[in-house]
DNA sequence: GTCTATACACAGATAGAC
DNA sequence: GTCTATCTGTGTATAGAC
């Protein structure tokens, strides 16, 4: 599968991602009329994540969020409860969101090599068609309170466990060679991040998330299958 | 060369990076005492550095860094202009610092392979011993007006063309296996920067930086070198 | 060179009309 | 559901005494 695939059948859109945090905090909104809710969740939800990346979410005002959405102060506020929670809400939403649509990958599979390929592809071309969300989580993630902040480390330590699963059971099969498995995983997650981390780079030089992958997967390859 | 000696022998301590500092900056401080200018910075950088670790550099108020050097805010506008300038002195200063540092390393060995490993090694263990100014040079570029921002994405493609030169010249000698060298670069890069970025994720499980260079550098032998 | 006191802008948040 | 107007705290920065 390549990305415009992958894109086409699996990733979910902003109005998705805006519906499922809906129905997730109905109770803490004002606002209950549905399709109202989604439209502007998706609305604030993209102005955020745009301006954060700029200039980051601690250096973006409400009346800047007002400005881009085109909702006054008072309008914002019947969404959230204040700007601290706005961010707990799309850090944990991007957080269940991934970890569902990563999972539904490992477990298509069978074979360990085509199961690690699989999963390590379905990682980027997610990073991929979801950058904004990646970037924030990654970014913002300081700014979370303590409670919070451990679910971002669980969930870093919870997809690195997938990875070092499918390395374990890939050198019981003697397939893979034996290896450090927790390191080797970092390094996996290490190539996975570098795609949204520094897109900037990869846009300048025109080279597309499939060139990517599979340069990816050359590396994965020459290191964990035996010779 | 393990990491105990490199510290000892080539990491910059505090000190000569605010002394440093001083020379560079020496007409646009109202301090012209050397000596307390220099412990002063120093406080001042370690503080910064401290604070915004946790918490990140704009949501770091002047009275946060106040508190935390035992200056009054009076004081502390003496050694720079305004809060944006000082941002601007250390990610300057610390481009400056690590590419001289750098280039250092490169220069020194010739054959392909012991200089590709040399370099990297130098890179992660730099990252190490100033492991604060790599993290605050990551986490704050967006904070910085154009001009200087551009300088930021000049140093990443400076540096990966360090690498990109070795790998090169490796596949000419035929020691290296023909491959796309930018991507093969930003793989190197990206398991460079994984060790700043994550380490909180190494010292749960006790993993030293000799240990992860170890890592590393099998994964470069395993998909570089010509088997 | 360092302090205290203060100016003034702007932040997050809410009240109450519509 | 959304708006405008406004409250109150905190931010950066400076003035002027010591």
């Amino acid at each position: 599968m390549d990305f415009k695939e992958f894109k086409k059948k699996i990733a979910p859109s902003g109005k998705d991602i805006a519906r499922e945090v809906f129905f997730q905090n109905q109770n803490a909104m004002r606002i209950k009329k549905e399709k109202t809710a989604i439209n502007n969740l998706n609305k604030i939800f993209n102005a955020v994540l745009g301006i954060t990346q700029e200039k980051g979410f601690q250096a973006m005002s409400m009346r800047d969020l007002s400005q881009k959405t085109d909702m006054s102060l008072g309008a914002l506020y019947a969404y959230f409860p204040g700007k601290e929670e706005l961010l707990g809400i799309i850090q944990t939403q991007g957080r269940s969101m991934i970890k569902g649509l990563l999972e539904q990958f490992a477990n298509a599979r069978e074979e360990p090599f085509e199961k690690l390929k699989a999963v390590i592809k379905a990682h980027i071309f997610l990073s991929e068609s979801l950058r904004p969300w990646f970037f924030f989580m990654f970014m913002e993630a300081r700014n979370l309170k303590p409670a919070e902040l451990k679910a971002v480390k669980a969930m870093e330590e919870h997809t690195q466990k997938i990875l070092i699963d499918i390395l374990e059971q890939g050198e019981k099969k003697e397939i893979f060679r034996p290896n450090d498995h927790l390191l080797t995983s970092s390094m996996l997650k290490a190539m996975q991040q570098e795609w949204y981390l520094k897109r900037w780079k990869y846009k300048k030089h025109n080279i597309s998330v499939d060139q990517y992958v599979d340069h990816v997967l050359t590396w994965v390859e020459a290191f964990c299958l035996c010779p």
